[in-house]
DNA sequence: GATAAAATATGATGAATATCATATGCGCGA
DNA sequence: TCGCGCATATGATATTCATCATATTTTATC
């Protein structure tokens, strides 16, 4: 009998099928994740899905996880670019970028499902509080002259406000709303932070 | 044949259709929302809806928009029961208060499915769009000692703020965490107001 | 290169659900 | 009070989708 070791071709098409249920999520929304169409995507068929997962479930679980780390990566890759000095300004304007707002499905999956989170099962929930508190510590973390509670508090404040304004941006109907919107999510986090 | 007048029975029962799919909309989201089971809630079974609406998207873009009045005139109630100088904070607190977070169903659409709206119909974004504006007007109209553009860039940003708080406070999984987000954004807002 | 086991595909099944056709019952005008 | 229509209910149909059983292909070891 042979093991499924990491790497091995079963690992890889696991790893396939997770990445594109992640987008899914993001893209289609929690319930409108089919299985069919993630194997599709993943470029599988149907059948095979239950030798890489138990079920739908808990494909969903471990896609909620990939979607929230995969934001994590594109906004810590953000940081690490900007000037010294720059690295919130970066980071928010990344978040609130026409790029992001464009593709949900490669952004925050927060702003892409989170009004579903709370009907979702346990682990999908346990999943985005992970995540939430880890986008929490990466802005915590630009403000190391302040106290770390202050900086805690400013931080949530300021997740707050960039979570509700893609999702306005991406709600509303006219794009130049959605472009205010933005800018003014902007400048209040501008302001706070100063 | 009759007429369908204002008042008359046909005209309540359309009423309570459309109220139970508003509230559906925000406790199971837009995808959540099934024919037979808005029928029930409404004390009906599941074969006379047609009578009532074209089509269950018909009724999704209707009770998108009874969702978001409903929303707004919670929050007009807010500030008119408000001590004249609190208004704003009236409105926040009761956004961001226990109640709402609790009962999704009778609260902001926005805060309950806006993630979910990029994927609906035109109608159902075009009636978001209109609350979303609504709203911010609501709020804007709470800074009169400011020109009109100033205000309505700091309304925009303020309900980014309230709308990503009560989202985030929705999903994590920790009570404790939950509170802070509300108490964080609360704060921020309170700033920015001056 | 042959063979066994793993990985994936094909096809079937059952449940959920939007829609529609038809039946029933209740209120309104005589 | 009686009968006619409107409002609602019952039941049927078709489609979508998760899940599973079985067949086929691919891979790795001898």
């Amino acid at each position: 009998m042979r093991e499924v070791k990491a790497g091995s071709k079963k690992e890889q098409t696991r790893e396939r099928i997770l990445r594109a249920a992640a987008r899914a999520i993001r893209k289609h929304g929690y319930e409108g994740v089919g299985v069919a169409d993630v194997m599709k995507e993943a470029g599988l068929t149907h059948g095979g899905f239950y030798a890489h997962f138990e079920s739908r479930d808990a494909l969903l679980a471990a896609a909620a996880d990939q979607a929230g780390a995969e934001s994590i990566e594109n906004l810590t890759r953000a940081i690490a670019a900007a000037k010294p000095g720059q690295e919130l300004m970066a980071l928010v304007n990344t978040y609130l970028s026409d790029r992001h707002v464009a593709a949900p499905e490669q952004g925050c999956a927060i702003a892409a499902a989170g009004s579903e989170v709370p009907r979702q099962q346990a682990e999908v929930r346990r999943a985005a509080s992970r995540r939430i508190k880890d986008i929490i510590g990466l802005i915590e973390r630009q403000f190391p002259e302040w106290g770390r509670s202050a900086a805690h508090d400013k931080a949530m404040g300021i997740a707050a406000t960039l979570v509700g304004a893609l999702v306005l941006a991406r709600a509303v109907d006219d794009s130049q709303l959605s472009n205010r919107i933005r800018k003014a999510a902007r400048e209040l986090v501008r302001a706070a932070a100063g």
